[in-house]
DNA sequence: CCTTGTGAAAGCATTCACAGCC
DNA sequence: GGCTGTGAATGCTTTCACAAGG
């Protein structure tokens, strides 16, 4: 039987080895003392409980390139993620195939959400379509919304949404970029440097 | 001069003001008392602490359906990004214009970089080429990776990289909808429900 | 007045350190 | 002996609450 030390998992993960174990501890007593932890009952059991062990139909509405991106990524289906179908308004686009899908014409939205009882949406349109896109999922029984679109969405209690803003990771390299390199030029108000920002 | 109290600006974020108020200390005084903040100034100084004044050239590569995503990404160049260049190693793609920039063959990079004083790069490439490609933009002078390939990267000291899994944000908005509707036939360990995971 | 800026208090998260168990 | 699980201690973040100041 394969086992694992905290002391290995937190070292391979660059955290405290007690900070892993009172995690872990939140979801049960899965370790042995004196052993470790079994490997594979360990991975089962936080996939149980991240919900990854459950099959997730999701809709992925506006396929330009990054729907595109999106459809073909693989980190989908492993974990869960089963792509029900791929939404688009510009009929020239549809029957198209895109990661071995054809591409459906929102129209249909209603009816696939219907009969494939999907909870989770995708939006990767422009900005200007977001909302009317999120007004009909949301209408059509969709509870949950991943939203690449640049744009706030509002939706009625009950409704998660989530936003991805691509170019957030790319300004936090550059806040550090500059404090690698900057410093010099820059004028600073009083003298201190602030301790903001994150990892 | 149009001005914005902390307590509208915390209700604008969903946070509390105290907080917001004692955040925006740490870089400097820039309120009046009995007035609030003035917007435009506030602007411009919060700007200035991001690193959001400075031009940042970037390299992309990768231009598959996510690379040029990216670089067709309006959020960048309103944000100082401007890409330097984009890089494939497909040479059927080189000389394409995507998002009005020609696709460059990946032997440019050293050229490009030094030409540019590129400090971030991008990589949007399949897993596989991810650790050369990184390999060879940090020897060409890169400070910095944003990395969207589904594998981890080795990199010296002084380099800093921030791996982006799309997927990520779905799996935690499943987390919640598998709380919302689930709970029920879920085998918990020991009544109880743990409290891990992120809002 | 009204709203900022900030000490002090309260609330969380992380780490230490060791009893308990294999 | 070795490693987990967890109270207690520490450190950090958030909120309270109010003096300071336009």
């Amino acid at each position: 039987m394969p086992t694992v030390s905290s002391e290995e998992l937190a070292a391979a993960a660059g955290v405290n080895s007690a900070k892993l174990r009172k995690d872990f501890s939140y979801l049960g007593s899965y370790g042995t003392r004196g052993v470790g932890y079994d490997v594979e009952y360990l991975v089962y059991q936080i996939s149980r409980e991240l919900g990854l062990t459950q099959d997730w139909p999701v809709v992925i509405v506006g396929i330009g390139n990054l729907g595109a991106a999106l459809a073909n990524y693989g980190g989908f289906a492993s974990r869960g993620f089963r792509v029900a179908a791929l939404l688009d308004a510009d009929t020239a686009l549809a029957g198209r195939l895109v990661a071995g899908l054809p591409v459906r014409h929102i129209d249909e939205l209603e009816s696939i959400v219907a009969d494939n009882q999907v909870s989770i949406g995708v939006i990767a349109t422009p900005a200007g379509a977001a909302q009317e896109v999120t007004d009909r999922l949301v209408a059509a029984g969709v509870t949950s919304i991943l939203n690449f679109a640049p744009t706030v969405l509002s939706v009625p209690d009950g409704v998660d949404v989530r936003k991805v803003d691509l170019s957030i990771e790319l300004q936090i390299l550059a806040f550090h970029e500059q404090r690698k390199a900057g410093e010099d030029d820059r004028p600073e108000p009083d003298g201190d440097v602030p301790a903001v920002m994150p990892a």
